[in-house]
DNA sequence: GTAGGGTTAG
C-alpha cells in the first residue's frame, strides 16, 4: 500500500464525489491515524493526495479530520487549510466551526466573521454552542464592541444564554473592550459561575486598571468557597504588581503555598514580575534560581529588573546566559537603557544585536532604538532603521509610525516626519498626537491646531496626550486665545479631564504672554493641588517678564513641593543675575553647593555618517581637536569682522574679566560641535546638533550667523526642543526677552528648544518631568536636569 | 465520531 513516502500524485479524481461509498475499514482508519502523525505540511499534503485518489476525502468526517489537522498543527498553514476547506463539497457544522476558529486565532480575525456570514448564507446550519466562543474571540481580537454585541444578541436569541463557556467569553470580550460595567453585568447573571467566570472578571478588572475591584472580587470568591487556580493567582499577582504592593504580593505567594495551588511556568513568571516591579529583585532572584522550568519571559523579566535598577552589568550577564537568545531579551536591555536616559548605551546594544546571529531586531527593538535616536538626534541611525523597516517589508503599525514621526521631528527634520505621517493609512490617536507635537516643536503652532481639527474630522478621539501637545503648540506659538479655548473645551466637549500637565501648560501660555496676574488667578482656581510643574511654569514666566517678587513666591512654593529641585534655584538665580542682584545670586549658589545640588555638565553631540561625536565645553579630547580649534578661531574672526559683538550679559555668572567672559562663551560645547560640523560635513549636508541642556543666547545668535557666513544649514536642538524659525520673531520673543538679530536673507537655520514636550510614560514622575520641561534654564546657564525619557506618544 | 472560556514580559 501507499505510504507517506509515496510521491505526490496528480489528481485525476476517480471517485464519484456525490456518493460517499467509503467504508469505515481498517485501511481508512490507518489513513486517518496518519493525519495525526504528520509532522510537516508536505506529509499532510501527501495524505491529502492519497485521500483524493481513493475518494476518502469525499467522506465528510475524514475530510474534516484532514482540514482540522491543517488548522491545528504547529506547522499550520491557514492558506492550505482554506484550500482544503474549499474542496470540501458540503462542509458540516463542525468544519465551518473549525474554519471560524482557525481565523479567530489568526492575524485576520475579521475573516472569522466573514466565514460565519457565509455559513449563514450558503449552508443549512445555524451556529451552535461551539460557534459562539470562536466568534466572540474574533470580536475580542478586533476590539469591536458593536460586533460582539451582535453576537451577544444572537446568543440570547439562539437560547444559549445559559452556556457558561459562552458567557465567560463575553465577560472577557466586554472587559477587553473596556466596558467593565457590562462585563460585570454578564458576570453577575451567571447562575453557575465556575472558576473561569471569576478569573475572567478578575483579570478584566486588572487589565482595566481597577486593581481594588479585582482584589475585592478575589475576596468574594474566597467567601463563596470557589477554589482558585493558577490563573486566578496570575490575575491577583498582576494586580499587586500594578499597585506595587509588595506586602500583598508576598501574602499571595504564601497563599499559593498554603492552598496547594499548582505552580506552573506562567504563575512563576507572574511572581517573578511581581517581585521585580515591586522592588525586590532579591526575591525574584531566589525564585528564579529555584525554578525548574524557565522560558524567555523568565529571563527577560530578570534582565529587565536588573537593567531598570541600573545594574547593567548584571543585566548583561543574564543576557549572555540566556540559553536561547531571542529578540525580546535584547529588547529588555535596549528599552531599559533608552528609558533610563542612556540612549547611547541603548544604541550600543542595538549594534551588538545586529552582529548577533541568534536574533534579529523586531518592531519593539526599532521602537526603543528610534526613541534613543530621537534623544540623541542620531538621524543617520534613525534613517537606517526606517530603511530597514521598509526593506523587511515590516508592517508600519501605529507604534512604529509614532516612533518615526517622533524621531524625525526631534532630529529636526519636520518634512520627513510629515512624509511618514502622510504615507500611512492607519493613524491612531498617538500617531496624530506625535505629529501635532512635531509641528509644535518646529514652531508651527497654527499647523498643529489645524491638524487637531483634521484629527477630529477623521473621527479619532483626542486624549490627554493630544491636549498636552496642542496646548504646548499654543504656548510655543503665543496663541493665548486658542490655548484658552482648547483648555475650556477639553472636558465638556471632548471628555478629557484636565490633568496637572494641562494646568501647567495653561499657566505657561498665560505667563509667557505676560498675563501674570491672570496666571496667578488661574492657579488659585485649580481644583487639584497645583504641582511643582505649575509653579515652575509661573517661575519661567516671571523670568521672561522680570518679575522678581512673584518669582520668589513661585520659587518658594515650588521648593516646598520639591526641595531638591535645583532647576528652580538655578532659574531664580538667573532672575537675580538678570536684574543685577548679585548678592542674592551668590547666596543661592552657595545654598546649592551646601545642599550638594550640582549642575549637570553640558554637552553637545553631533552625528556624522552614523558616528556620534560628543563635546563638552572647552573639550579637547576629540581626535580632530586641533583642527576644530583652528576652525573655531577662524569662525570667531569672521564673526568679529561681520560686526558680531558677543553678548556677555548672557553669561549669568560672576566672571570678572571681560575677555574671560568672551572666551568662556566661545568654548561652549555647541560652538565646538559647529566647528567640527563645518570641517566634517559635505557642502549640502546640514549640521545637526543636540545639546543636553539649554542653548545660550549667544550660541543661538552665532549659530544663525555662521549659517549665513558659511551658507550652511544648522539645526541646533536643546533639551527644550522647539524649533524656531528665524523669521518667527514673535515666537522668538516668547523665549528670549531680547529681540533677535534679524538678517534680511538669512538662511532658515533653526534653533530647537523645549525638548520633550510630549508627556512621557514610565517610571519618571510626570510632575518631575513637566517641571523640568517648563523650567528649563535661562540662556547662558546650564542647569542640572533629571533623566529624560525619550519615547513617547503612546501609553504602555 | 471530532470542538468551546480565563493567565505572565516588552
Amino acid at each position: 500500500m501507499e505510504t507517506l513516502s509515496t510521491p505526490l500524485v496528480s489528481l485525476p479524481i476517480q471517485a464519484n464525489p456525490g456518493a460517499p461509498t467509503v467504508k469505515n475499514d481498517n485501511r481508512n482508519r490507518l489513513v486517518l491515524s496518519l493525519i495525526d502523525r504528520c509532522i510537516s505540511l508536505k506529509q499532510l499534503k501527501q495524505v491529502h493526495a492519497y485521500m483524493l485518489r481513493t475518494g476518502l476525502f469525499f467522506d465528510a468526517y475524514s475530510a474534516s479530520k484532514l482540514f482540522t489537522a491543517g488548522t491545528l498543527s504547529p506547522f499550520l498553514s491557514l492558506e492550505y487549510a482554506r484550500k482544503v476547506f474549499d474542496e470540501i463539497l458540503e462542509p458540516n457544522l463542525y468544519t465551518w466551526n473549525t474554519l471560524i476558529r482557525a481565523y479567530s486565532w489568526s492575524p485576520e480575525p475579521s475573516e472569522s466573521v466573514k466565514i460565519f456570514l457565509r455559513m449563514l448564507c450558503e449552508s443549512p446550519y445555524f451556529p451552535n454552542k461551539f460557534t459562539f466562543p470562536f466568534l466572540i474571540k474574533a470580536a475580542t481580537k478586533l476590539s469591536r464592541l458593536g460586533v460582539g454585541q451582535v453576537f451577544h444578541g444572537l446568543v440570547v436569541k439562539s437560547s444559549f444564554g445559559d452556556d457558561v463557556f459562552i458567557l465567560n467569553s463575553l465577560i472577557h470580550f466586554y472587559a477587553s473592550c473596556g466596558d467593565l460595567d457590562f462585563a460585570y453585568r454578564v458576570f453577575v447573571r451567571i447562575d453557575e459561575k465556575d472558576v473561569v467566570s471569576w478569573n475572567s472578571m478578575i483579570s478584566g478588572y486588572v487589565q482595566g486598571g481597577c486593581f481594588d475591584k479585582a482584589l475585592e472580587l478575589f475576596r468574594e470568591m474566597e467567601a463563596e468557597n470557589v477554589k482558585s487556580n493558577a490563573v486566578t493567582m496570575v490575575g491577583v499577582l498582576s494586580a499587586c504588581t500594578k499597585m506595587k504592593d509588595l506586602e500583598f504580593g508576598r501574602w499571595i505567594c504564601s497563599y499559593i503555598e498554603q492552598n496547594g495551588i499548582k505552580m506552573d511556568l506562567t504563575l512563576s513568571n507572574a511572581m517573578l514580575d511581581m517581585y521585580v516591579k515591586c522592588g525586590s529583585v532579591e526575591d525574584a532572584k531566589k525564585l528564579f534560581d529555584k525554578m525548574e522550568e524557565k522560558d524567555i519571559v523568565s529571563w527577560t523579566t530578570m534582565i529587565d529588573g536588573y537593567a531598570k535598577l541600573g545594574e547593567y552589568d548584571v543585566a548583561k550577564s543574564f543576557l549572555d546566559a540566556v540559553p536561547r537568545q531571542e529578540t525580546a531579551t535584547w529588547n529588555a536591555l535596549i528599552s531599559a537603557y533608552d528609558q533610563n536616559g542612556k540612549p547611547q548605551e541603548a544604541l550600543a546594544i542595538f549594534h551588538q544585536l545586529q552582529l548577533s546571529k541568534n536574533a534579529k531586531p523586531d518592531e519593539l527593538t526599532f521602537v526603543s532604538t528610534l526613541s534613543s535616536c530621537a534623544q540623541l538626534g542620531a538621524m543617520d541611525v534613525g534613517e537606517w532603521i526606517h530603511a530597514n523597516i521598509k526593506k523587511q517589508r515590516m508592517n508600519l503599525n501605529c507604534h512604529l509610525t509614532t516612533s518615526l514621526i517622533d524621531m524625525y521631528s526631534k532630529c529636526g527634520n519636520l518634512e520627513k516626519a510629515l512624509d511618514v505621517f502622510h504615507s500611512v493609512e492607519r493613524r491612531d490617536v498617538f500617531v496624530w498626537s506625535s505629529m501635532i507635537a512635531g509641528l509644535a516643536m518646529h514652531g508651527r503652532g497654527r499647523a498643529a491646531i489645524d491638524l487637531f481639527f483634521r484629527m477630529h474630522e477623521a473621527k479619532v478621539k483626542p486624549n490627554a496626550v493630544t491636549f498636552t501637545n496642542v496646548l504646548c503648540a499654543c504656548s510655543h506659538s503665543g496663541l493665548v486665545e486658542e490655548g484658552r479655548m482648547f483648555f475650556n473645551q477639553m472636558e465638556p466637549v471632548y471628555g478629557v479631564v484636565p490633568g496637572v500637565k494641562h494646568y501647567a501648560c495653561m499657566v505657561d501660555i498665560l505667563g509667557r504672554a505676560g498675563l501674570l496676574e491672570e496666571a496667578v488667578e488661574f492657579i488659585e482656581k485649580i481644583p487639584i493641588t497645583p504641582s511643582a510643574s505649575v509653579w515652575g511654569a509661573l517661575l519661567g514666566a516671571c523670568k521672561i517678564h522680570e518679575n522678581v517678587e512673584l518669582a520668589e513666591q513661585a520659587c518658594s512654593r515650588l521648593l516646598e513641593l520639591e526641595p531638591e529641585n535645583d532647576g528652580a534655584l538655578v532659574l531664580l538665580s538667573n532672575i537675580y543675575a538678570k536684574t543685577g542682584k548679585w548678592d542674592n545670586v551668590s547666596e543661592l549658589r552657595k545654598r546649592m553647593r551646601v545642599s550638594g545640588l550640582q549642575k549637570e555638565r553640558g554637552w553637545s553631540s553631533m552625528e556624522v555618517n552614523g558616528t556620534l561625536h560628543k563635546f563638552l565645553a572647552a573639550d579637547n579630547s576629540h581626535p580632530l581637536s586641533k583642527e576644530i580649534y583652528s576652525k573655531l578661531d577662524e569662525i570667531v574672526a569672521k564673526l568679529k569682522s561681520s560686526g558680531h559683538v558677543t553678548n556677555k550679559s548672557l553669561l549669568l555668572q560672576l566672571v570678572d574679566e571681560e575677555d574671560m567672559k568672551e572666551q568662556a562663551l566661545n568654548l561652549h560645547s555647541e560652538k565646538l560641535a559647529i566647528a567640527f560640523g563645518l570641517i566634517s560635513t559635505g557642502p549640502s549636508q546640514p549640521i545637526r546638533i543636540v545639546k543636553n541642556l539649554r542653548v545660550c543666547g549667544d550660541c543661538h545668535t552665532v549659530a544663525k550667523l555662521i549659517s549665513k557666513l558659511y551658507d550652511k544649514e544648522i539645526l541646533l536642538r536643546d533639551r527644550l526642543n522647539i524649533a524656531i524659525d528665524v523669521a518667527s520673531t514673535i515666537e522668538y520673543l516668547h523665549h528670549h526677552s531680547q529681540p533677535p538679530m534679524v538678517h534680511g536673507d538669512l538662511k532658515p537655520s533653526k534653533v530647537l528648544l523645549d525638548h520633550d514636550m510630549i508627556p512621557h510614560v514610565g517610571d519618571f514622575g510626570l510632575a518631575k518631568f513637566m517641571s523640568d520641561h517648563l523650567l528649563g534654564t535661562a540662556p547662558g546657564t546650564q542647569s542640572s536636569s533629571i533623566g529624560i525619557k525619550g519615547i513617547v506618544g503612546y501609553v504602555a
